[in-house]
DNA sequence: CCTTCATTTGGAACCGCTTCCAAAAACAGT
DNA sequence: ACTGTTTTTGGAAGCGGTTCCAAATGAAGG
């Protein structure tokens, strides 16, 4: 493998010389760097990544660090991510976490280990221990989809997602909305719990409490909460599910009692998964690939360490997608 | 940051006992090692991992292209690299390629910058003359769902799962049988095929030609090429299509025109991607966590940079999923 | 043609580690 | 005590780049 000294050998020059060709050092004559250029391209000589990382204390990748479980999301931001990064000629290393001890030493480790410049979480939620240590350790620290006070997070504002998709059923005459909500320890299901009651406020009513379900926000969860409901004798004419995956659990309920969607009853999820456009369900999208984009974007771009100042956290607006489901 | 030679002073070492310490070596007597390992612990020592890279020539990471498209194929060959990775202290680079000339760059550049010290690749096909430049590179590289000549390879047997498929409508009692299969372009198409023929050879018949169709693996080839069969006339009583995406197609045909599935015709699939389960849609599985897992296993292992000799390409043998839709 | 000033160039020093060699120390054996 | 053998140790020389300083070259002006 060619090394600096081969290429500078060959164009007779000093490696000083090449090594200002390769990082575009404006102090080359013309016909140095022609000659240079020559020489490189004859010994197919690429620079060692290694070697200039020593040199320059810069890894050119950034980490990324996901959970296993949010598959979907996980892709499309990471798209957002790789977009950006290839632009930029940064590679990206990938910290997959499936099992909770694995989260805690990569967070452990990322910091000291330094192979990359900079870090985007993705839904995990960081603990103040950790956040302090990547402070001290000068490494950037993005979030997305989580928040910590001190460091840059990007969200998306869950509260105007759940406003839009009750609005959404309100608009259509709907007033027995069942909202199959997730559990009220996450961060999430708050916000969307207050946009829900908000989007019935702005008309002026209340929405029905006993209406309303906590439950995971999966397959399972939907099922069950649909089920509760409908023994509890309730007979919504809506549904707002706080998941797609809930919202599919509803559906598989409804099937099995016959109850047509969206006929007898309407639906809307949350996520846009890509099962939703399948079954045709209204839902609500999230700005994946943008967060994902920016994320990369704004460490890149070198954030401070610890900003969580001005414009932090980035607040990201969610859309409504209308699909058959909801009976438009 | 503390560095090894801070380290060497504070215990009143040199260099190459620290050195010694940190990897184990057992030219070093107990007492130096205390000293060392005391000197270590008040620095919070941590090495360089890339200085550590330089001198060794080993990066501790492992590479994966993988293209954007085959999103529940690729998560879960990474979970099986993951995991491997991670319990063996290896980290994990990720090349995704989303355009074409992104796969090109990458492969050209994979093997000369030497950011890790193997790669998988993930269904991607790779050319003679990027086969060689890892050759020549000695860069060991592993397929996965993808075949190479002179590259270690790990594929499905596609002409089994097609086998399976088949057999188990045939079983059913179904003779009448309309097979949507992939272009024929496509390896997997040419296997898959092979199957479907072999089962039906199996019990002594052949199978209808002219329920035959070829079309691009997704949801609209799927739709596409029943609607084209049953306007033709054709009316099967089972259909085995070359991916789930094709049966879903399918089966939003059936849904258009009122055919029950699987009252009115059994349906199979191919690859169990997520929403198959949902579906109740019966399918052929592919062992995609082991096959990320054992190529992990043997990238780390050090295999030959240009095996495909002995025991080359593995051949994972698939598995039938029976749910619902097949009507059992 | 000689000075002065700006630009281009070569190459040593360094980034933080490993590895190897030779020297020192420890241990045996006589 | 001395020699021979083994183990432990220090530290120089790399790994392949970047960066900086001083030297060389070139351009401009008198």
């Amino acid at each position: 493998m060619a090394t600096i000294y081969d290429v500078a050998k060959k164009a007779e020059v000093g490696v000083g010389t090449v090594s200002r060709v390769l990082n575009g050092n404006p102090h080359v004559s013309p016909k140095t760097r022609e000659r240079v250029l020559a020489a490189i391209a004859e010994l197919d000589y690429q620079p060692h990544a290694v070697a200039r990382s020593l040199a320059t204390n810069r890894m050119n990748a950034i980490g990324v660090l996901v959970p296993y479980f949010t598959k979907h999301f996980f892709i499309e931001v990471l798209r957002g991510i790789q977009d950006v990064a290839h632009r930029e000629d940064q590679g990206i290393f990938l910290y997959n976490v499936q099992k909770h001890e694995q989260k805690e030493t990569y967070l452990a480790r990322i910091p000291v280990e330094r192979r990359v410049d900079g870090l985007i979480v993705i839904t995990l939620r960081i603990r103040e221990q950790h956040a302090a240590r990547f402070i001290k350790g000068k490494l950037p620290v993005i979030l997305v989809d989580s928040y910590n006070p001190v460091l840059p997070s990007l969200v998306v504002d869950n509260a105007y997602g759940a406003l839009l998709a009750t609005e959404h059923l309100l608009s259509l005459g709907h007033r027995k909305i069942a909202f199959i909500n997730g559990l009220m320890r996450y961060h999430a299901s708050r916000a969307r719990r207050q946009g829900f009651e908000q989007a019935f406020a702005q008309e002026g009513i209340q929405p029905e409490t006993s209406l309303i379900a906590e439950t995971e926000f999966d397959r399972q969860g939907g099922w069950q909460a649909m089920a509760a409901l409908w023994e509890a004798g309730h007979r919504p004419t809506a549904v707002f599910a706080a998941s797609d995956l809930q919202a599919i659990g509803a559906m598989e309920f409804f099937q099995g009692k016959g109850i047509r969607v969206p006929e007898d009853v309407a639906l809307v999820g949350y996520d846009d998964i890509e099962m939703a456009e399948l079954l045709g369900l209204s839902t609500i999208r999230q700005p994946m690939y943008t967060m994902g984009a920016e994320a990369a974007e704004s460490l890149l771009a070198g954030l401070p360490a610890a900003p969580a100042e001005e414009g932090w956290p980035r607040v990201y607006k969610p859309e409504l997608v209308v699909r058959k489901s909801s009976g438009c």
